[in-house]
RNA sequence: UCGCGGGUAGUUCAACUGGCAGAACACCAGACUUUGAAUCUGGGGGUUGCAGGUUCGAGCCCUGCCCCGCGAGCCA
């Protein structure tokens, strides 16, 4: 963690992004420059990240949190972390720490300490008592099922509850009871008075209270009766002064209602203005609080934190930096198009931080023993390595060189296929940081497969060249069997095999992959990987980055493999091999696929 | 069925508001290389959902259609 925290300043990051990456626009940002324009807000912008805390953030709500944050910085205006707390269902004091951590990772600082909507539940009930004067709302005693059914249906008319004239006398009465505790739950709600013939459902005499004899993580038992999100959020939109309240597609229907609410208030603030984008979506990744509970819960995964969950805290423990997250979001953009990035996309921002900030190590996952018989006896090498060849400020370290090392078991090969150039018999390789190393006989076990390889060196290779100036086709990497160190390697693929899991209806967990981490517990370290804070992110050539894990630092995560050209080649030889052999099953086998997702 | 929103390379987005359809990622090829990484160069890829219309000129404006998403919680 100490190593992860603060890289960069929340401003530093927002401004930052915002000046070196596209300076195109989008709408949101449109229409902020419009306001500003024709003098509406009187030039003020004001935002806030409103999540409710009952769960943990996920790299969702980053592109949330960074098109609120930034557009408050770019306009020198101001964002709050708002918790929309009106259900306390689920809800707990856990989330509400875990999201301002979550915050403060990703690397945005709100303008003020947390705003709660529950601190506005006083204020709210004295709204509902307004409206309730006014006759624009009224005390229904009928249950969910009627109400539910009233409200009709799609291109049908509602029918108007029987409650609905009630006077503002009796409805008044009637609240009040509800908030004193004289009804129980759901017995009775509280609802505005509408249009029950409205085309858009939302103003069917939509909920405003309802009775939840629940203690509330901050109120605790000081209310019994819960105000719905529609009457809760643009009212403390006003109250906190939000100019430009922004959310996702699906509330489109709702801005009918957040502003008639609004303009049937006696409110001395500005109206604030809900305009809406589309969420986030990935490939191979739902993107659901409720799925993600059901993962922990089910035991699929470790917890919110496991590595290969996309929550902020699954991806800091991954070793994802913050700073790849925001320029990721960032870089998706916003629109109102429903749309489903490709993670691949997420990857390559990963992939384009740590290359530039993470040191290089040397970690054998799947060791094959390597001799060098002509190595003089009893010595012993120190060479020196560059920890990083993209920043030479990161210097350079020494790693030990003996008679007896570890090499990877698929940089040997017996039969080397077509095309590959690493370690055969009569083969010389490049021994990373080291010596050139020719192949001249191996044992294998009774299976065939190799288990150690004896080898000659050329003393004159130091440093990576001969005198003659031969060339090697490759350069693998190796670790001092004298003076490696043993650890834990996991190994994640993606958590779910379908490129949209729950598509067609189906249940997103029918599609997690079984064989998402591989854990590897036979590897061997260079020394020097035993010495890492938790959370450092360092990449072990030719293999990818590896983040240490946050308590165990003998335990690495992989973040993200290195683009693997020679998985790229194979996987073409083999396709090229199956079509030549079963081209018939083959076209079958696609013109099924196909139908199937027709 | 009704209402609302949307449709531009494989994917996500641009296109100075009517003036030669581009970028990034992905893919392919080459160069370079003490990571088959990184880096560099180049390439393939599009009937801008479809059909009409207006215009010298349409991704953009008009008409009709098609497809996708959201909406009938006392969830948010």
């Amino acid at each position: 963690m100490s190593t992860e925290t603060p890289v960069d300043a929340p401003d530093d990051g927002v401004e930052a992004q915002a000046s070196t990456e596209s300076t195109s626009t989008d709408f949101i940002r449109e229409k902020v420059i419009a306001d500003n324009a024709s003098g509406r807000f009187s030039q003020r912008v004001q935002t806030r990240f409103p999540p409710e805390p009952n769960g943990y953030l996920h790299i969702g709500h980053a592109k949330a949190i960074n098109l609120n944050f930034s557009v408050a910085a770019e306009f020198g205006g101001t964002c709050n972390l708002r918790f929309d707390d009106t259900n306390p269902e689920g809800e707990d004091q856990e989330y509400i720490d875990g999201i301002q951590e979550d915050l403060a990772w990703l690397g945005y600082t709100p303008s003020g300490p947390a705003l709660y909507a529950s601190d506005y539940f006083q204020q709210l009930y004295d709204w509902a008592e307004e409206l309730i004067g006014k006759g624009l709302a009224y005390v229904d005693d009928q249950d969910a099922e009627t109400i539910s059914t009233q409200r009709g249906g799609f291109g049908k008319p509602g029918i108007e509850s029987p409650y609905r004239d009630r006077s503002p006398e009796e409805n008044l009465g009637l609240f009040r009871g509800m908030r004193d505790g004289q009804f129980a739950d759901g017995e009775k709600v509280l609802r505005a008075k509408i249009d029950m013939q409205s085309e858009n459902m939302q103003l069917r005499d939509p909920i405003m209270y309802r009775i939840k004899r629940v203690p509330h993580h901050r109120t605790d038992d000081q209310w019994i009766i819960y105000p719905t999100y529609d009457w809760a959020h643009g009212q403390s939109d006003a109250i906190e002064g939000v100019t430009h309240s922004l959310c996702t597609l699906e509330f489109t229907d709702n801005r009918t209602l957040y502003d008639w609410y609004l303009s049937q208030l006696d409110l001395p603030y500005e109206q604030p203005e809900q305009t809406e984008y589309a969420r986030l979506g990935l490939t191979y990744t739902p993107m659901s609080k409720r799925v993600f509970a059901r993962l922990v819960n089910d035991g699929l995964v470790d917890g919110w934190d496991d590595p290969r969950m996309p929550t902020l805290r699954g991806l800091r423990r991954r070793g994802y930096p913050p700073s790849a997250i925001r320029a990721f979001v960032n870089k998706v953009g916003i629109a109102r198009t429903n749309s489903t990035t490709e993670i691949e996309l997420l990857e390559s921002f990963v992939r384009t931080e740590l290359n530039r900030t993470s040191l290089r190590r040397m970690a054998v996952l799947r060791p094959l023993k390597v001799v060098i018989t002509n190595w003089p006896e009893g010595e012993e090498r120190q060479l020196e390595a560059i920890n990083n060849p993209e920043d030479h400020s990161a210097g350079t370290r020494t790693v030990s060189f003996g008679p007896e090392l570890w090499i990877e078991q698929d940089d040997f090969k017996l039969e080397p296929p077509p095309k590959y150039y690493r370690l055969s018999i009569g083969r010389e390789v490049r021994l990373r940081a080291g010596f050139y190393i020719t192949a001249t006989d191996v044992d294998t076990d009774p299976d065939g497969n190799p288990t150690t390889v004896y080898c000659t060196y050329d003393p004159e290779s130091e440093g990576g060249s001969t005198p003659d100036g031969r060339k090697v086709k490759a350069t693998i990497h190796w670790v001092s069997a004298q003076h490696a160190v043993g650890g834990t390697v996991n190994l994640y693929d993606r958590l779910f095999s379908d490129p949209h899991p729950g598509e067609g209806g189906t249940d997103p967990l029918d599609s997690v992959n079984p064989d998402s981490r591989e854990t590897l517990t036979n590897v061997r370290l260079e020394a020097a990987l035993a010495d890492v804070a938790p959370g450092q992110v360092v990449q072990f050539e030719r293999l990818g980055y590896f983040a240490v894990d946050l308590d165990d630092p003998s335990v690495f995560h992989r973040t993200v493999g290195l683009r693997d050209e020679w998985a790229n080649i194979q996987k073409r030889q083999n396709k090229a091999q199956n079509k030549g052999k079963h081209s018939n099953k083959d076209s079958n086998k696609g013109a099924n696929k196909d139908a199937a997702t027709n």
